[in-house]
DNA sequence: ATCTATTCCTGGCTGC
DNA sequence: TGCAGCCAGGAATAGA
């Protein structure tokens, strides 16, 4: 599942194939993934210049001369550059000097959306997690009354993370998915928040977590998984004590911890 | 303000 | 071998 980091390689490796370009041609397939009239939307595309490729959270934002896409990839979305179009394809744009950009979704958890202005479901972000300043994120976290894993999960509070990135991150800081986040110390705060820019900048580094068929612009798997240290490891020794690794469920997820190095306060 | 359950989707897995 | 049933989960939504 693509998240913030795995979003972020997928935006340096297609930008290249985008950026500067003209929509030639466009074309879309499910309504649940392009929501609205298919048709009109590929007609609207046509001849439009790509200007900018960037990403706020798990969100790809591609701003054209006039209006922008907002891309979201969901559970199963890939945005391949010079593939081959699929049973699942759901997005199709040809590019002047003979590019294609292909969106392939299977599950049709993503989303492809034009709009003029700031794209609605953008503008409720929060922060950037790789940008949003520690000060802010610390007074944010002790603030709120409820439990870490979902708001860490709110990508109205901080946007980009999504269920293995905030397992990953807490089992690095040493704190439990269900503690209260006001009741973080602010050094503990403090050190989450370090935790977090290790954490995806190092999975950045790595190309992000191919976990089930995870694939950046052009093709290519992340080794991320490998580094995982909790999330798929339920009943392997935890790598830090060697207790057995517990998967349990919060907020209708599946989440995995230490229970030994990951203690409620 | 916060929480829970439900909905969308389908490949892949489990169990009979 | 075949197939029904369930699971994974990001985000929106309804209701408590």
């Amino acid at each position: 599942m693509p998240e913030l980091p795995e979003v972020e390689n997928v935006v340096r490796s297609i930008a290249p194939y985008l950026l500067g370009r003209t929509i030639a041609r466009a074309e879309f397939g499910s309504p649940w993934v392009t929501p609205g009239d298919r048709d009109l939307l590929a007609r609207q595309l046509q001849g439009r210049r790509i200007e900018r490729v960037r990403r706020h959270g798990k969100f790809i934002l591609v701003d054209l001369d006039r209006g922008n896409l907002t891309i979201h990839l969901g559970m199963t979305g890939k945005l391949v550059a010079n593939a081959p179009r699929t049973p699942y394809t759901h997005g199709y744009f040809e590019l002047d000097a003979d590019a294609v950009v292909v969106y392939d979704d299977i599950r049709q958890f993503g989303s492809i959306e034009w709009s003029e202005g700031v794209n609605p479901r953008v503008a409720a972000l929060g922060p950037d997690a790789l940008t949003v300043p520690p000060g802010d994120f610390v007074q944010g976290l002790r603030s709120r009354k409820t439990k870490l894993k979902p708001l860490l999960l709110n990508q109205a509070f901080v946007a980009g993370l999504g269920n293995i990135y905030v397992d990953e991150l807490l089992f690095r800081a040493k704190l439990h998915p269900l503690q209260i986040a006001s009741r973080i110390s602010a050094p503990g705060a403090a050190e989450l928040h370090g935790v977090m820019q290790r954490v995806l900048q190092e999975s950045i580094a790595a190309g992000g977590s191919s976990i089930s068929d995870y694939v950046d612009g052009e093709g290519r798997k992340g080794s991320f998984q490998d580094l995982h240290r909790v999330y798929g490891r339920e009943g392997k020794p935890c790598l830090d004590c060697g207790a057995p690794v517990v998967r349990t469920v919060v907020a209708q997820r599946g989440t995995h911890l230490c229970p030994q190095c990951q203690k409620r306060r």
